[in-house]
DNA sequence: CATCCGTGGTC
DNA sequence: TGACCAAGGAT
């Protein structure tokens, strides 16, 4: 019922092979997963599209330097990904192909347990229960699941579990991803459009948008920071971030260290005059950050520590995560 | 199990 | 306009 709906109404991506003749690309069904974690289709077409043009193969992607990698991924968000999809791919390179079953594919970096789930059914036809926030939400109003997420993770797996058919749970998988995007939505529950109206108890229930039910959200903290400009023969000086936490691994402009736990110190990196530039003000998930941009200046200043300087005019091409990247724009453009 | 981790679109 | 949310993973 699924199934034939989804033949009918399938989604047009680029990530789907096309024709149910041709075996799905694994690393192109994998680099898609990991990209559309927590992300929309609509912002991961760019990126998949120049990812896959610039490494055609994992083993493309496993040569390349991982600062290069890093760089293409800006602006995507959560770059644990990147350094994940970075280790995946050496990994992967190293054993000359992707693991075919579900609890091999769980070993590799970056992959959960609804990637795994996903690759396994969907490039190796594998039967696996692919639960994303879709199939949560489906499955909840399928089964007028009441319990509230995320303690109703268990029943609706497992509910999940009953309805995944032995064979096609790929498509049955993508089915229900796009019943739960386009017609099951969070917002909306298109019903009369629906091939599970007759079957579902949520929309017999008469309030099918209630579900699935959801623990409160707590309050998010604002915090302050200032990012530091410092140009200096038409390049600006630019510092590499640590590996983990925030925009972990991100070429980025020196800051003063603030965070989500706290605002930052203001303590410039460079002695000498600054000069205000104005306020960027940005929302990450769990925080609100209001970044006060100082542009250096003195002359000819000279930074210590480890940085390069980055031509000013090829800013777009740095790879900065879009914080840093407003930041720019801002002091840029207020010499127009 | 709770927390941390981005971003842009939507209403 | 601000709150909510999207094909989650790691710790």
């Amino acid at each position: 019922m699924l199934l034939d709906w989804y033949d009918a109404h399938a989604r047009d991506l680029p990530w789907r092979a096309a024709p149910s003749t041709t075996p799905p690309d694994p690393y192109r069904v994998w680099l898609s997963e990991v990209m559309l974690q927590q992300t929309t289709v609509a912002a991961v077409k760019p990126y998949f599209a120049k990812f896959t043009e610039r490494w055609p193969t994992v083993q493309a992607l496993a040569a390349a330097p991982e600062e290069e990698v890093m760089a293409a991924w800006a602006g995507l968000g959560y770059y644990s990904r990147a350094r994940n999809v970075v280790k995946c791919a050496a990994e992967v390179a190293a054993l000359g192909a992707f693991p075919d079953t579900e609890a091999d594919l769980r070993k590799l970096p970056g992959l959960g347990d609804y990637t795994a789930a996903a690759v396994a059914a969907i490039a190796f036809g594998r039967r696996a229960v692919v639960v994303d926030a879709n199939v949560e939400r489906v499955v909840a109003r399928l089964f007028a699941i009441e319990d509230s997420l995320p303690g109703a993770r268990k029943t609706i797996r497992v509910k999940a579990d009953s309805i995944t058919p032995d064979t096609r749970a790929g498509d049955f998988a993508q089915g229900l991803m796009d019943l739960g995007s386009g017609i099951c939505t969070s917002r909306d529950a298109k019903c009369l459009l629906c091939p599970l109206q007759k079957v579902c108890k949520g929309r017999a229930s008469g309030d099918p948008l209630r579900l699935p039910v959801k623990a409160p959200k707590k309050a998010k903290p604002s915090r302050t920071g200032t990012a530091f400009w410092i140009e200096r023969d038409d390049a600006v000086w630019l510092v590499k971030r640590p590996g983990k936490g925030m925009l972990g691994g991100m070429r980025s402009l020196p800051d003063d260290g603030w965070s989500a736990r706290g605002d930052g110190n203001k303590d410039a990196p460079l002695s000498g005059a600054w000069k205000a530039a104005g306020v960027v003000r940005h929302s990450f998930t769990h925080f609100d950050l209001e970044l006060g941009v100082a542009v250096h200046a003195e002359h000819r200043p000279a930074p210590g520590g480890e940085g390069e300087w980055w031509p000013t005019g090829s800013i777009e091409e740095a790879g900065l995560p879009t914080l840093f990247a407003k930041a720019a724009r801002l002091v840029l453009a207020a010499r127009d």
